[in-house]
DNA sequence: CAGATACTTTACGTTAACGTAAACTTCCCC
DNA sequence: GGGGAAGTTTACGTTAACGTAAAGTATCTG
């Protein structure tokens, strides 16, 4: 009945195009926390999605911190009143710095297609 | 006629949030070259717009040497052709990586939308 | 002219995010 | 049963991007 797809840390490495090592260092962090089968790690689809999530702040620019606490905003495990406020302003905070990046994308882009055009006519002037 | 317009270190500073060691640290690593006056730094529009470039660069997660590169882009004062080549090649690797980082937003804004609903309806059913 | 403010150089310190190496166990294969 | 292949722990090394401190110079200011 129940899939139990599992992963070793080997296939996961390969997946996601890092280290062992730089795995290993998540867990350390407090990113990951895998199952154990005598030593040996194994790491469940879920243990997978948060891998998902780490490398994907990354390339956004986040700190392991920075991405430990945006893993955390989704499993809100508080009842706590105070601290929902609390998540909810974090949330905003993410916003309002993804906007900024959003801007910062476009503007790229746009030099981008400039630094080109020139780069064409300087190549077709060329002849 | 020509407006002499110039910045101190100081204001530049002040203007981009940064520190003095910060801007004095980006040109020793070549990344913006001001005048000098006596010893005195003076910075340029220019300069001014390079520092934004770093800053913006640094937003999206680049590295300094990423952000040399593409600063490198903007004056491409080569006009050998395999350079030209070579730099439309790097341009066209940024627009990946970019379009890549587009689309880690889009799902990021989407999470943080889902979060913040589960948020306030925790919060709806706390009566 | 004493002091505050803003600039300078030189140099050692710090943190994040791993890399790298050593030494060990476990399991499979012929 | 000898040897890969893949896993483990422990620990020291490395790089980027500054922080921080010391010690000096130039300029204004009451």
């Amino acid at each position: 009945m129940s899939k139990k797809q599992t992963y070793s840390i080997g296939e996961l490495a390969r997946e996601f195009d890092v280290t062992t090592r730089t795995i290993r260092f998540y867990e350390d962090q407090g990113l990951v926390a895998p199952e154990r089968r005598g030593q040996t790690r194994v790491y469940t689809p879920a243990d997978r999605v948060t891998l998902k999530l780490i490398l994907r702040g990354k390339r956004l620019g986040f700190s392991l911190a920075e991405s430990r606490e945006l893993i955390g905003m989704y499993q809100p495990q508080s009842d706590n009143r105070s601290q929902l406020l609390a998540l909810q302003e974090k949330i905003h905070q993410r916003r309002v710095q993804l906007d900024q990046q959003l801007r910062d994308i476009q503007l790229l882009h746009q030099e981008l297609d400039n630094a080109e055009q020139r780069c064409l006519e300087s190549l077709g002037a060329a002849e």
